[in-house]
DNA sequence: TCAATACCTGTCTTTTTAGTCAACTTTTCA
DNA sequence: TGAAAAGTTGACTAAAAAGACAGGTATTGA
């Protein structure tokens, strides 16, 4: 955003350009599986660099230093999770809002198991690069939720729950299947898991939340 | 173990003593905090000889290398995790068996909250070190509790639900409580998590599975 | 007491790492 | 077309890392 600054009287000659944005995404998408898999401290350019196949300088020129790499990728991600935050409208009926819930976090887990394990990894770490984030837009967020939620247990549609700990219960149910995938994966005796064994998790959790809380 | 190997004939001149435990246990408690905060990769042994106030070169006379004493946090973490996991007998009923089993697992959550994330690390990387342990334990372990499952759903004790979701959830929620503490300290708008917190998690998580399983 | 062995640690070496830099090529637009 | 700026990159530097090692001290049993 705010990039395209070029007046037409500072005789601007060259745009900012496209090449910038393909390179920005291609280093940015390797980083994220970097970054996801060994952590901030654990990741190397090195790596970074060899597997989006461009030179480790190529990398600083784009992103400066590790850290503000690290920050783009977070910003990055960071906004996948809020279109499916988003997605949970205040609609009247707690079954059908709490159900297209769980099925956009379960094929977020599906589609973008990275992202959903780089956020692990710094949460597991204390967090230090999200204190901003988790103050601001998800401080907010949660509050909001939680309003609705005790909307629908003072209009006796749930039961009477600390709506707090259903949404962790949502989450940590939906992320689990990126995030421990390989614990799943053995004990599903397979190979990777397929799509239907993500709607087949929607499915159960939806069962169990809905009807645990006495949503009908 | 199988270390008490001095025979009385070989002369053996001096215990392998309880200096030598000491010393362990003191570098692995430093060693655990550092890789579940920063992973393999990103811990180093001079932050954890800081931190275990020993000279760096201590380390490597107990552990010879970084990934001997990663090794070696991990097999003390998997002891621990072995207890709770038996905690689970196999009682008739279901109820009595799982709620005594959230407890055991959110109680562990509270106390061990750094072996949780250690282990939560390692999964998100892809378990690269625990291969074994998946394979062998994790996995008989998995199946036996998944048959005990089937025959409640076949006595009609609880709903027609694939036992793995159930665990799944059950270890996501109560995980989630460790692994992802900063989330649920700001939504709580506190310092830290009190043993109450606890508690009532442990409460809404029953109250959810249990019902949510049809389990009376 | 006295060897024998466990235990301890300051110092050194080698490798890896983030980050720099200057020379180079490509792209743009006037 | 040409000059200005974007983009590219191999080679370098300085810091941090794991690990080796020799020369110590403490502890034990005989």
């Amino acid at each position: 955003m705010a990039q395209h600054m070029t007046t037409s009287i500072t005789r601007g000659p060259y745009k900012p350009g496209r090449i910038r944005e393909q390179s920005r995404d291609l280093i940015l998408q390797a980083a994220q599986a970097e970054f996801a898999c060994h952590g901030f401290r654990g990741a190397t350019m090195q790596h970074i660099a060899e597997s989006a196949q461009v030179p480790k300088a190529n990398i600083h020129y784009y992103f400066t230093s590790k850290l503000g790499l690290y920050g783009a990728v977070l910003e990055n991600t960071l906004n996948l999770w809020d279109n499916v935050f988003n997605e949970l409208s205040s609609h009247d009926e707690p079954a059908y809002v709490l159900s297209r819930y769980i099925d956009a976090k379960i094929d977020f887990s599906r589609t973008h198991p990275t992202a959903s394990r780089l956020f692990a990894k710094e949460m597991i770490s204390g967090a230090p690069h999200l204190s901003a984030y988790l103050q601001q837009d998800y401080r907010q967020w949660f509050r909001q939720r939680m309003s609705v939620f005790e909307s629908w247990v003072a209009q006796g549609k749930m039961d009477n729950i600390d709506p707090a700990h259903v949404i962790f219960m949502i989450w940590a149910s939906t992320q689990y299947y990126a995030d421990f995938e390989p614990q799943i994966i053995i004990a599903n005796d397979t190979e990777q898991l397929t799509e239907q064994a993500f709607l087949d998790a929607a499915s159960s959790i939806k069962h169990i939340i809905l009807k645990g809380c006495g949503i009908h």
